[in-house]
DNA sequence: CAATGCAAA
DNA sequence: GGTTTGCATTG
């Protein structure tokens, strides 16, 4: 075939995407498109994928008690159910629905019943008991945390080359294009080639995709959706008694559209999807297998896309949406299903301009939008018509920033006495909890400690801390913190009674998991950076000699002491000195151990180590500016906002400029 | 940094 | 609906 029919081809075969509502969902394909490395999000043959799994806290229980896979089963948490398996769905048991226990039980003999664990007055630890109570006991979801861990490790080993964004203890993203690209390339080698008669070099379109087949990889959605203008399944909660998807589960292999050419590859970009697709079925086969987790995929251009693709089809089974398929799968779609416009924003929207669905929003113009909803709005605008910037952005560590244990008290507490106790419970919790954490990942600790209180009718008030390090985190440190807290948030009359304590660490730091413990962390802070190189005579800025404290292990020449220095006062203080930037960062504290002060110090030199990084990375992106200096407290997120090129999402809505007269205060209303 | 609010699962 | 989490905004 030569050039000059490609050409042809690709500007007049591809007629579907002349919808003048869905532009650019047919970019031209060259090789340079296929060779480059870093087209990020402009990538045309970007393939995102999200995964999530299927009625996720049941699913746990279901492992945890051995059960077999078709018994129905839900999870309770005092009288409302939080997941319910798909067995069990079938006796149109749904979420959303108040029961009871024995209602259940009564209807449904082989129905199992479970009670979320919960921590109980005094036990240290979490359990399965029979006797749960809201007033005495406490929700512990650790179990299921430590489950959606497990899944997301074995997903990363199982995606080699794959930018994995875990978005919730149920749910992550998926970057595959990377590996696509090296697969496709693998596959296909004519491609690995310009030819030699390109017109244009390596500007020149890629030749048509194969005609292959593609069935293994997932449901394709139907560029024509025949007899079904929406998608079922789009409702996250929809209970599964039809006959509609308990018939097709296994989706995976079953096509239901008679029209074979339907799914062939039409664009290189089909090809893609199908191979990333091909990959994530493969990660997930391998989940199910042997960590007996089901999931579901959606996999399509984009991160919204992906999300939206994965629930059109449940249980454990994956569908691809291609770009062609796009506009006859939005137009008709709830606008509210989409991300981030399920909350006020989409209400307020579908108020400001009546309307419902994408297609009743494809009439408003751009500058419509931003003028009601603020200049940043053109998110809106473009997710309407299928376009999403925002990456796959994989997280350093697997670790939390914030830790959280809550308690709402049904019946109000009225005396600081029993306000004491529930922190001492929430206490328990978190204490546990970032000890665990503490052990894959030892030098962690939260800078902050808040409280959370609501008493009466009034919104959530709190007060915060700052939390000390100390090397053993106890449950009557945290409590102590916590009771400090309370005096300040209700004080000691309780006229007002409490209706819900929460207890958080926040800005909570370290090492990555695994990677770097305080011993190896000494050594990598040297390795790699020079500077120190031949200087034997250890002195800081003011000239006093380091010593050595036996920390540094031997042959070790980092500047990392316990000197003493009686700067302020009579501190003792621990402190080091920076080889990249010669800062000195130092810890003092009269009540601290020196155990911990000297882990402490790891910390702040962790941190410091991480900012060196980060601007490291800046400088990169940025051309060599300076974000700014680096100092003890300077975080990792000093960083932020210069790292990609395009990374628009939602996050803020209307900001410095006026804000528009009308529409703002309606959003700010409850609905 | 402290406090509050929004959104999501 | 209850329990988390993360992020943005405002002071």
């Amino acid at each position: 075939m030569t050039f000059a029919a490609h050409l042809e081809a690709s500007s007049k075969g591809t007629g579907k995407a002349t919808d003048p509502d869905f532009q650019d969902l047919n970019p031209t394909i060259t090789y340079r498109h296929l060779y480059a490395q870093n087209l990020g999000v402009r990538d045309p043959l970007r393939v995102i994928a999200l995964c999530d799994s299927d009625a996720f806290y049941a699913a746990c229980e279901m492992v945890r008690l051995n059960t077999d896979k078709d018994t129905p089963l839900v999870v309770l948490q005092w009288d409302s159910l939080i997941a319910v398996n798909y067995p069990a769905r079938k006796y149109g048991i749904t979420r959303l629905k108040r029961y009871n226990f024995k209602e259940l039980k009564l209807k449904h003999p082989d129905l199992m019943v479970v009670h979320v664990a919960t921590y109980k007055e005094g036990e240290k630890e979490p359990g399965y008991w029979d006797d749960v109570d809201t007033k005495t006991h406490k929700v512990s979801l650790d179990y299921y945390r430590r489950e959606s861990l497990k899944i997301a490790a074995m997903f990363k080993e199982c995606l080699p080359g794959v930018e994995i964004e875990k978005a919730s203890i149920d749910e992550a993203f998926f970057d595959v294009s990377k590996r696509v690209r090296e697969i496709i390339l693998e596959r296909y080698p004519y491609l690995a080639q310009v030819p030699l008669d390109a017109p244009n070099g390596i500007d020149t379109p890629l030749p048509p995709p194969p005609p292959i087949p593609q069935s293994e990889v997932g449901y394709i959605i139907p560029i024509n959706p025949c007899e079904e203008p929406k998608a079922e399944g789009v409702q996250a909660d929809e209970p599964a008694v039809e006959g509609s998807s308990s018939a097709k589960q296994e989706g995976g292999s079953v096509f239901e559209d008679e029209n074979q050419e339907e799914n062939m590859p039409a664009t290189w970009h089909d090809v893609a999807l199908s191979i990333g697709a091909e990959l994530i079925g493969k990660a997930r086969q391998h989940v199910h297998e042997t960590l007996g987790y089901s999931t579901s995929a959606g996999v399509a251009v984009n991160k919204f896309l992906a999300k939206l693709t994965a629930s059109y089809k449940k249980p454990n089974s994956q569908s691809i949406l291609r770009n062609s398929a796009i506009p006859n799968y939005l137009r008709p779609l709830a606008f509210r299903k989409i991300r981030f416009l399920g909350g006020k924003l989409g209400s307020a929207i579908a108020e400001e301009f009546k309307a419902s669905t994408v297609g009743d929003l494809l009439s408003i113009t751009l500058e419509d939008m931003q003028r009601k909803f603020g200049e940043d709005s053109i998110w809106i605008y473009e997710v309407l018509r299928g376009i999403d910037r925002s990456e796959v952005k994989e997280k350093k560590s697997t670790l939390n920033k914030s830790m959280l244990a809550s308690k709402n008290l049904p019946t109000p507490i009225t005396n600081a006495s029993e306000g004491y106790n529930w922190i001492r419970v929430l206490a328990a919790e978190l204490a546990l909890r970032l000890n665990e954490a503490r052990e894959t990942c030892p030098n962690l600790w939260p800078k902050t400690i808040v409280l959370h209180a609501r008493q009466g009718y009034s919104g959530l008030r709190s007060k915060q801390a700052p939390f000390p390090f100390t090397r053993e985190v106890t449950v009557d440190a945290i409590a102590a913190a916590g009771d400090k807290l309370w005096k300040e948030l209700v004080g000691i009359d309780l006229a007002m009674k409490v209706t819900s304590v929460q207890l958080a660490f926040t800005g909570i730091e370290g090492a990555e998991v695994g990677q770097r413990s305080i011993e190896g962390f000494f050594k990598a802070g040297q390795s790699g950076k020079r500077q120190r190189d031949d200087d034997e005579d250890d002195r800081d800025e003011f000239g006093r000699a380091f010593v050595d404290d036996g920390i540094a292990d031997e042959g070790n020449d980092i500047a990392t002491t316990s000197d003493t220095i009686l700067a302020q006062g009579n501190t003792p203080a621990v402190s080091f000195v920076c080889p990249r930037c010669g800062k000195r960062i130092s810890c003092h504290s009269q009540t601290m151990p020196s155990a911990d002060q000297e882990d402490q110090l790891a910390a702040f030199r962790l941190e410091h180590d991480d900012f060196h990084f980060a601007q490291d990375l800046a400088k990169e992106s940025t051309g060599g500016l300076v974000i700014s200096g680096p100092s003890k407290g300077t975080p990792v997120g000093a960083v932020k906002g210069h790292m990609g090129p395009s990374n628009t999402s939602p996050k803020k809505k209307k900001r410095r400029k006026e804000r528009p007269a009308m529409g703002i205060e309606k959003f700010f209303k409850k609905s």
